[in-house]
DNA sequence: TCAAAAGTGTTATCCTTACACCCATGT
DNA sequence: ACATGGGTGTAAGGATAACACTTTTGA
């Protein structure tokens, strides 16, 4: 076994900021010149297969001692170990060694107030801008990413077939969930700035340089992080409706338009008001405070707060938003 | 860093033999006596950084070369790196490395007909024998899970909730996805033999021993292959209600009966006849072939086939198959 | 003729989705 | 008073889940 195998964890961490959903972000400096990179990526760290017990433990850890607070919610996404797509080896010290990038996905609530050097909450739609249906079908999606696939798309049927089921062409309908078949599907077609980079290392060229990229099709990331981000950002979309880890997003109080707005955020569709309610008082997920929030304009609101003690009482603490599109 | 790093690439394949879903397990043989493995377990391989591609590639190539048949669907399933609960190190002929285990799910349609050396298609309830509800809810739950779990379950009230909620006891509904928390539940509480000898190697004790195991707690098997399975067989139960999966189990023909009975081995429930029926109708997934069933008594039956071009052609390809309890 | 398995018809109930409308507060 | 956001009522349509029943074969 000539050639070392390297575990990268890599963490999602999912928080709202001014009602945006965002995730924190790192600029990793250069060891020699130590200039913080152009790109953002993940929160990012080696996998120490001597000292740590588990891959969940090493990542709170890491994420801890890193920007001092600790993860609540955590989930393993997936582990992507396709060669030349792997992390900059640069990154974790390593020689000639083959990394294999173990995905997570962590929610936090939006109260924690963290700043550590060089890390930063970004939206999400800064890397996905054509994920944001909330304010209708985005224009870029007609604009610019179809008549950039044009001709990536007319080799063939089935190339055809995806653009228009994934990016709903043709009166085909939007899935929020597929975020990651979408950014695949870019890459392929070489529209991620990704794809050119991984192809010019594979040749063996210099690491990877920022070059100019279409704001129409997201920033890019260092490294796989934005194929890691568009994992974590479907599975949290698909996770909503059928468990209650919307919650986790929210502080201990909250009116129901705080959650609605939150679910909207993370799920990048609106929804139906008065039925979105509706779900959520069935599912008796909620529970009144009797307290009144101190306004934002018009009458105030009620505060809720989780039932968390529902989690262990009952049998599928499903909460099913059936994603009620206005 | 001092401790390499080995990936352990396994397999649940699963396939309908004689009515039942099996998984293709085999028997590793002692390098040095030449013995086959008492316990069974999944087809397992190393994977090697240097000339492997992808997972999945190195999945398939293994696979094919072991049982001579390939893959058609795999989907990756997790990744574990828990200290303690390893691969043996034997198996890979590595000394004092890390063991991490990627786990995939495999389906294969029933006309393959491998037998490799040391082989075998086992039903899955021989190592999860609580998880058939077919013919009602299974004696031994009551018999011999409940009891065996009352001392580890009464020392405080959230253990208690969970084994209430997983096991359904008393009133609670059964939820046939949640195969890996039970298996883990029982892993915790001490009732799976894997757990006494993951105690026991942690300890530094030789190798793992076969033991004599209460039947009702399922067949153990080699390394931490049961919680792989338990893994596979959760989300496969989970898949079927959103993705036309199940048809990967079938032939080219089939009959709806044939189809309602292949759902039923797999989530392990007894579904409604009729209402089955509707259901696939309904979604349009299947098309009859004017073709009839030579006979297994009673009137023939017509076939049908897996409308696979839906696959491209419509939005989300959702089977809903919402089990019908009878 | 009867057992066995295939296949059809019908109905109450619940959830989804949409509609319209009223309430409490600040300016 | 009126704009703003909070909150309620009601009803059509469809999916679910449960009934009971007929049809076609082999023995």
């Amino acid at each position: 076994m000539s050639v070392p195998i390297v575990i990268g964890l890599s963490a999602v961490i999912v928080a709202l900021r001014d009602g945006e959903a965002c995730v924190l972000t790192v600029r990793p400096r250069d060891t020699r010149t130590d200039q913080t990179s152009t790109l953002e990526g993940l929160p990012f760290g080696p996998f120490d297969p001597q000292g740590q017990r588990t891959f969940d433990l090493a990542l709170r850890d890491y994420v801890t001692r890193q920007t001092r607070f600790e993860l609540g919610y955590v989930e393993q996404l997936y582990t992507f170990g396709d060669k030349g797509r792997d992390a900059p080896l640069a990154d974790v010290g390593a020689g000639a060694a083959r990394v294999i990038s173990v995905g997570y996905l962590a929610l936090a609530p939006t109260a924690l107030d963290t700043h550590a050097p060089d890390t930063n909450w970004s939206p999400w739609s800064r890397f996905f801008p054509w994920e944001d249906w909330r304010a209708g079908r985005p224009e870029l999606i007609d604009t610019q990413i179809r008549p950039a696939l044009e001709g990536w798309a007319e080799r063939s049927n089935s190339r055809r077939d995806r653009v228009r089921l994934l990016f709903a062409l043709d009166g085909a309908p939007w899935n929020e969930e597929r975020v990651l078949e979408r950014y695949e599907l870019l890459y392929e077609a070489g529209l991620a700035p990704e794809a050119a980079r991984d192809r010019h290392r594979a040749l063996g060229g210099a690491p990877a340089e920022p070059r100019a990229f279409t704001p129409a099709l997201g920033e890019p990331m260092i490294s796989d992080h934005r194929r890691i981000l568009a994992t974590g950002l479907g599975r949290l979309r698909g996770k909503l409706k059928y468990r209650p880890v919307i919650f986790e997003l929210m502080g201990e109080a909250f009116t129901l338009s705080a959650l609605q707005r939150t679910v909207e955020a993370v799920s990048g569709v609106a929804l139906h008001k008065q039925n979105f309610r509706r779900v959520v008082e069935r599912t008796s997920l909620v529970e009144g405070l009797g307290r009144m929030d101190e306004e934002t304009g018009g009458r105030p609101a009620e505060l809720f707060r989780f039932r968390r003690e529902i989690l262990n009482a009952r049998p599928a603490p499903g909460l099913s938003l059936s994603l009620l599109r206005e």
